[in-house]
RNA sequence: GGGUCAGUGUCCGAGUGGCUAAAGGAGGCAGACUGUAAAUCUGCUGGCGCACGCCUACGGUGGUUCGAACCCAUCCUGGCCCA
């Protein structure tokens, strides 16, 4: 088993780093620290792009060191500016309470928060009880606005304009690492290298204070290979919650990957050894889509457990090798909504389409089929002959499925 | 606070009184080819009993006009310049 930063190395998860890598590596691979890393509790839940970090904190407890979690009630308060060109919605105390509970929940998939092991903060709990003028003073004077101009996070808002509600989230992150270096000993921060601006700020801030040492890493942003974000697909993020994003969903996500992206893929999101990985990479053409299975099913392995994983490919097995669609996602509809009904409003009733102009153009198209058969009349009405065994099968295009049980 | 420019569909962005459901691009969806991949080509991309019709839509509200995304007033939001 190699040790935390050649596996780091191996899985090309460092991009920077506040520290030579040698130094780098000592710490890492050395006695037990505390980790931090942040998560805005914008949404209910995390999705992919939250990912990586994640991931490194779970490697991180697996090799002893104890990771904290800032999930930033305080902070999302502000909104991080950080590559984004417009302000950020600002959120109601209630929904924040909300998220935070559900990102506590996914985070303890991959993270073990028994016993202190892990600890998970909101940083609410100081920042809340901040006076501004002890804040300012006390934090203020460790700052000067000209180096903090200069920071890339801010250049784009220098030409869309920033407010100076956001241009305080820098410090405000400064703080939290600052605090939990003082409460918890923590050393270091990570996190995307979009947040490289905000975890040198910390960095600074510690020893600006305290004359003391603290250090950052940061992972790289990844897009996928086609240049898209990772984790937005045509319906938008895909979520770690199960409500949100299905198990099947999940995997499939996974399935789809581009041939180029799998192997980096599976270095990153899975917990596959290295060497196992590395069987992989010699692959090319045809043979990957097998490996893309292996990348799917741990994925899915690990945020929604072996049980769910298994029925995710399970399905995925029989609705696209066998063609037996029974495994599909469904959706209970009653009958006397179906019965009589055009094909085109039923789609839209399955959800399968947003409006009933759009399932005609597709089917117009060519891009629908019922049990099998491709519809080729929009306006064809449903009966009973339609229904087997009290059930509808639609394929939309070539890889959405959906069975409509009728009740 | 003063001056000035801007706010358009998922996003970017044209349009500056009727020819505008609104150019173009991106994104998305679908068809063909495939390996549940990529690339490529093609079609579609506000809603509705959706060929011809109706409704909703160009920051909000009110107005001018036979007719407004486009003109006027006012408000909101933002940029830039000045204080």
């Amino acid at each position: 088993m190699p040790q935390l930063f050649e596996e780091f190395k191996g899985r090309d998860l460092i991009k920077q780093s506040t520290v030579e890598l040698d130094r780098l590596k000592t710490i890492l691979n050395g006695d037990p620290i505390s980790v931090y890393a942040g998560f805005d509790p914008t949404k209910p839940s995390l999705h992919v792009g939250h990912l990586i970090p994640i991931m490194i904190l779970s490697h991180m407890q697996k090799a002893g060191h104890r990771p904290i979690c800032i999930v930033g009630g305080g902070t999302a308060m502000i909104g991080d500016p950080s590559g984004k060109d417009s302000m950020r919605e600002m959120l109601t105390n209630e929904t924040l309470e909300n998220n935070v509970r559900g990102i506590r929940g996914q985070l303890s998939k991959f993270i073990d928060f028994s016993n202190e092991k892990a600890l998970l903060i909101n940083n609410y709990d100081w920042l809340g009880f901040e006076n501004y003028i002890d804040f300012i003073r006390r934090i203020g004077p460790h700052f000067t606005v000209n180096r903090m101009l200069a920071a890339e996070c801010f250049k784009i808002r220098m030409e869309k304009g920033l407010s100076f509600l956001e241009f305080n989230y820098m410090i405000l992150q400064a703080y939290d690492f600052y605090t939990l270096f003082m409460k918890y000993n923590c050393q270091l921060q990570i996190g995307g290298d979009d947040q490289w601006s905000n975890i040198i700020a910390g960095v600074e801030l510690i020893r600006r204070i305290e004359g003391k040492e603290a250090f950052g890493m940061t992972n790289p942003l990844l897009t996928r290979s086609d240049g898209k974000k990772m984790g937005k697909t045509e319906g938008g993020a895909v979520w770690l919650d199960p409500e949100l994003t299905s198990p099947y969903d999940y995997y499939q996500f996974w399935r789809n990957t581009a041939d180029s992206d799998v192997v980096k893929f599976m270095k990153i999101y899975t917990f596959m050894s290295l060497d196992e990985i590395a069987k992989f990479s010699s692959l090319s053409g045809e043979e990957l889509n097998s490996a893309k299975e292996i990348l799917a099913y741990e994925a899915t392995k690990i945020v929604h457990g072996t049980i769910e994983a298994d029925k995710a490919r399970e399905a995925a097995k029989n609705i696209f090798s066998a063609g037996n669609i029974a495994d599909a996602p469904g959706v209970e509809i009653p009958a006397g909504e179906v019965i009589g009904e055009t094909v085109s409003a039923l789609c839209v009733k399955a959800g399968l389409f947003s409006s009933k102009g759009e399932a005609k153009r597709m089917i117009e198209q060519g891009g629908l089929s019922m049990n099998g058969i491709k519809v080729t009349d929009p306006l064809k009405i449903i009966d009973n002959t339609d229904i087997n065994k009290g059930l509808i099968t639609l394929k939309k295009g070539k890889k959405v499925f959906l069975n409509i049980e009728i009740s």
